[in-house]
DNA sequence: GCAATATTCTAATAATCGTTAGAATATGCG
DNA sequence: CGCATATTCTAACGATTATTAGAATATTGC
């Protein structure tokens, strides 16, 4: 066989993959179900899509093997194939964040900056939770949290954080992490907290972003 | 500003890196990429394409960031802008690969599988190729070679192997590796030695895929 | 078995992408 | 200064892709 030909085929398949995720739609879904499983329905409402086209775009990662589905009841669930696809996830929008700067720029603009974290201040950031001196809240809503979320880290969904706040301890500093850099509601859940007088700061780890340092999660 | 728009956009800027890597003439750019700079011409050349499309092709990777030009006298030189570039690569061809069936299957039919190699026989490798208990040579031109290579590796290009066959010890293994597991040098390599009487044998691993493991290159 | 409903398939359009050829640009060398 | 040469730009095409609406499918719950 020709080997032109056949390296064209090899690098063919790879370019599926780089298909797959060449949509802002698709990465977000993406980004999405790295929180874990959802129906095609909770897809579409997360992504502010029509059903048929979160479909659509279901199929293209489907066909990609970046998701599984899964029949579940009348609904049908949608899953990453692997803990690797997330990291995948998290080292394109790392790439672009590294390089481009049109990406910097609009970051900075945006929310006040998240706090990025190393090795050290991940390490730190747990020491500190697991000895109380800080509280750190999961916003995210609490399906999410229940299917893996940072160790010491309690559900405080944004959705019910004014309705609960009396349960954070008026003292401690409190820090906030929901999907990654480009989720807003630690953000909100953040403003929400200092207008009533809390010390509350947010980070850019979502759950990703901590496997892909190599740390593990905890469930429930 | 509307949040859902804020969103939109950033999304649309890691997929122009998706985009970037979502056709096969470009990733195999990138991987040729990942061995040093080249000229315009040599990266036609090896990618089998006229300079026209090449350009036109480097010309996304650049707008992308993934690239950056540089002159150098009448020609102009393209490199990767870092080496989690080189990673991004080997992370989109690990997804291909381990979720892909069409892959694993036109891979195995292809070459005899290239060995893969995990934390522990990477180590193992090392020390034996220090110790001289087997003989690594990097097939690759040597240019390539001279940009970075495995320790304790001596380059012996493929093009010139026959020629050269007295320099290698005739009684220790030998162990062949060239641009990662889709570059099919060290398979002729490893053909030609055989027929020499040679025990030789060819790893999967490119320096993309080492400096992915975390392991540290030589430069000359 | 039948109706309700979630999801996917089909078809169609507009926009984008890959590829090619020809013109244009810019640099180094005489 | 101008020629030779490497590279990019422009224009054009045919082939894909995103998106939408309407039809079809499959499964649950009765």
């Amino acid at each position: 066989m020709n080997a032109r030909k056949t390296k064209d085929l090899l690098y063919e398949h790879v370019a599926q993959i780089g298909k797959a995720v060449s949509s802002p739609k698709r990465l977000e879904l993406l980004e999405i179900l790295a929180q874990g499983e959802k129906t095609v329905e909770a897809l579409a409402a997360d992504a502010s899509l029509s059903v048929k086209l979160a479909s659509a775009h279901l199929k293209v990662l489907k066909a990609a093997r970046l998701v599984e589905a899964r029949r579940d009841g009348r609904n049908i669930a949608y899953r990453l194939s692997g803990p690797d696809v997330s990291a995948l996830w998290v080292n394109l929008r790392t790439v672009a964040e590294e390089h481009l700067v049109e990406l910097k720029l609009a970051m900075d603009g945006l929310f006040s900056a998240p706090e990025k974290l190393d090795a050290e201040t991940r390490r730190s950031l747990m020491d500190k939770a697991k000895r109380g001196d800080v509280v750190v809240i999961d916003v995210r809503p609490a399906t999410e949290y229940d299917s893996g979320h940072l160790p010491f880290a309690r559900s405080m969904p944004v959705s019910e954080l004014r309705q609960r706040l009396a349960e954070l301890p008026a003292g401690k500093e409190i820090v906030a992490y929901c999907r990654g850099p480009f989720c807003m509601m630690s953000a909100e859940a953040v403003a929400l907290l200092k207008e009533h007088g809390y010390r509350a700061r947010k980070i850019a780890d979502g759950t990703s972003e901590w496997l892909a340092a190599g740390l593990p999660l905890a469930k429930t």
